[in-house]
DNA sequence: TCGACATATATAGAATTGATATATGGTTAA
DNA sequence: TTAACCATATATCAATTCTATATATGTCGA
């Protein structure tokens, strides 16, 4: 699923800005699975409308710069439909946090805990907007991706919660340790 | 993260060819936040190369295609240890299954209990190869990584095995309403 | 009234992906 | 047996996507 076919997915359910489309993206059932930024968003719209699957229609704003509504064309949705239709990519994830939490041992212990106690509020407040936008009447398919959303996050900031502490414990230890002079207490962990 | 901390951060774990810096990223408690492509990987390493990050040793193989085994030097774990103490940019996914099932009612009913099951399938197999290498000695950030990509994994294969049969449900109702032409049972879901 | 934030668009340069190419040896199915 | 396929190993290029930045205006609170 690329930028183009977000934006396709995204008009087909009623017109909008480029900039709708971005702030659609990062919230409700859609928050989980894509939000790419501007950059991403206007040339891919821009290819749309060259290639016919949308069109475009200017209003003013008095004074306001003005916006430009898009709406997607029958070829639009046939080639949503033919995308839809592909077997899907491997999702793809990357994530800056494991990789520093992966890495724990090459830092010091201070911190560790505030990054995950952050990250944990950070879901916490993201469950709550979904929840609230739960109740809403919504198709089948935007119900099902909300749920699983919600699933992800709180199996995330349960798992969090629960054993943070095995790793601010190794890390303390482990400065503690080392601050003393004795052998480090855990194993390298090395390319097998 | 970027592509080459990726890799400064493989190579701290010992030293690799970048066949073999890709693999780690595959599997074991790596596995689970990032694993780019060779065209990411060997201009990285290229680069890491140049600034004096890494440095390499070339070993012939009777006729195969020459390694080129790499290692990491001192201002390269002095760079990882200042890239790993930034604060983390949020997580980035993108998943093309979830886009699929969120515009599940443009599509025909039939297939979507496979790419269900297919991906339920993938995620159990994923989850015994991880359960397996859990045994083994590691760091404590290695396998608190392992078990958050084990815990996201058990919720999503338990999401989909217990609400699957909704989103298919839907579908079929939907079909059935259609070919019989009446009005369809469910709600658009438009942009707000 | 000054700074921050939301609405709205846009682009250039950097980073990353996807597709493809090369070469060899081992395994597997016709 | 021989062709097809997979694992090891490297590399590059075009297309895609991200990061950072620029512009313009209205609103809201300090």
């Amino acid at each position: 699923m690329d930028v183009k076919t977000l934006c396709l997915g995204m008009l087909s359910r009623g017109s909008a800005t480029g900039y709708e489309i971005k702030k659609q993206c990062e919230k409700g059932p859609f928050a989980y699975f894509y939000a790419p930024v501007f950059g991403s968003i206007y040339p891919a719209r821009n290819a749309l409308l060259n290639d016919g699957q949308i069109s475009v229609k200017e209003i003013g704003q008095n004074g306001k710069p003005s916006k430009k509504v898009y709406s997607i064309s029958v070829s639009g949705r046939q080639a949503l439909i033919g995308s839809l239709s592909e077997p899907p990519a491997p999702d793809r994830l990357r994530s800056g946090l494991l990789f520093i939490l992966f890495f724990r041992q090459l830092l010091p212990a201070g911190g560790i805990d505030t990054l995950i106690g952050d990250r944990i509020t950070w879901l916490r407040h993201r469950q709550a907007e979904m929840v609230f936008c739960r109740d809403m009447d919504m198709p089948a398919g935007s119900s099902f991706t909300l749920g699983y959303g919600l699933a992800v996050y709180e199996a995330v900031a349960n798992y969090l919660e629960n054993h943070s502490h095995k790793l601010v414990g190794a890390s303390l230890r482990n400065e503690a340790a080392s601050k003393n002079g004795i052998a480090k207490t855990e194993p390298e962990g090395t390319l097998s």
